[in-house]
DNA sequence: ATGCCTTGCTTAGCAAGA
């Protein structure tokens, strides 16, 4: 049983990609995020024919999220509940496990926020505080939960490159770490750190200055889950194979397993 | 560094990403 998260940078690019990986790696429930197109354009009949059920949130030009899965979804939710948002960026569907529970998935782009005091920080704060108060509320319903996406949030700077020189900038600010922090604090674990990785483990590398050829990258895309799932947690893993192809994705998929 | 890439929208140059 794996679970996975990646944020393709337009689908409709990256869809021979993400049937490519899935054929590799036949997950059971693939997160995307920032699909770049409206609903109507979101690819579900080549999805179908690769078995997955798919279930949606697009959004034209930005943003636009999606829940990939071999089995049905049930209970879907899209957007937060409670805060009204014109940007496409959550959603989340709960799936059957072979030993008969379920497991909730919440997959997330977070915003990105662009500098410190900007207005599309305040904004990623705002939204921050609306993830929390809904997480919260899920967990009370569901004791195995996923948190997983583009946080665009760094943990700590054994997450980031250049820790010194990216110090108290987007994605390492102490308010955005302190946001991670809260979200850990309703009972969540970093399946990542759970599990030995190699050092400078990163998702993200800029497109730019050859970012990934020099491992100048950042650990922005994270599975949070809880306890009961952190008892179930086998591996997690960053893929970074398909950033080696030709027209990436400037992120790489993150595999958590289940025993 | 004001950009460096990549994508989408629109059709050459922005906006946005991270």
């Amino acid at each position: 049983m794996q679970l996975a998260t990646w944020n393709v940078n337009s689908l409709g690019v990256r869809l021979p990609h993400v049937l490519e990986w899935l054929a590799e790696h036949p997950v059971d429930v693939l997160a995307l995020q920032e699909l770049k197109l409206p609903d109507e354009k979101f690819p579900a009949e080549a999805l179908r024919e690769a078995g997955y059920h798919a279930v949606w949130l697009g959004q034209k030009t930005y943003n636009g999220v999606a829940l990939l899965s071999r089995a049905e979804p049930q209970d879907v939710v899209r957007h937060i509940p409670g805060f009204p948002d014109e940007q496409s960026r959550a959603i989340a569907a709960t799936y059957p496990l072979p030993d008969g529970s379920t497991v909730r998935v919440v997959g997330c782009y977070f915003p990105n926020g662009q500098a410190p005091g900007s207005d599309k920080f305040a904004y990623k704060m705002r939204w921050l505080d609306a993830l929390h108060r809904w997480v919260q509320e899920e967990l009370t319903r569901h004791p195995q939960l996923a948190l997983m996406g583009d946080y665009n949030i760094t943990f700590d700077d054994a997450d980031v490159w250049d820790p010194d020189g990216l110090r108290e900038t987007i994605h390492c600010t102490t308010e955005e770490r302190q946001h991670l922090q809260r979200l850990v604090a309703l009972g969540l674990h970093d399946a990542h750190r759970l599990f030995e990785q190699p050092p400078k483990s990163y998702s993200w590398w800029d497109y730019r200055m050859l970012g990934f050829q020099k491992n100048r990258g950042l650990r922005i895309d994270h599975i949070l889950v809880t306890d009961a799932l952190k008892a179930r947690a086998t591996g997690c893993t960053i893929d970074r194979a398909p950033r080696k192809k030709p027209q990436p994705s400037d992120h790489a998929p993150v595999v958590l397993t289940l025993g």
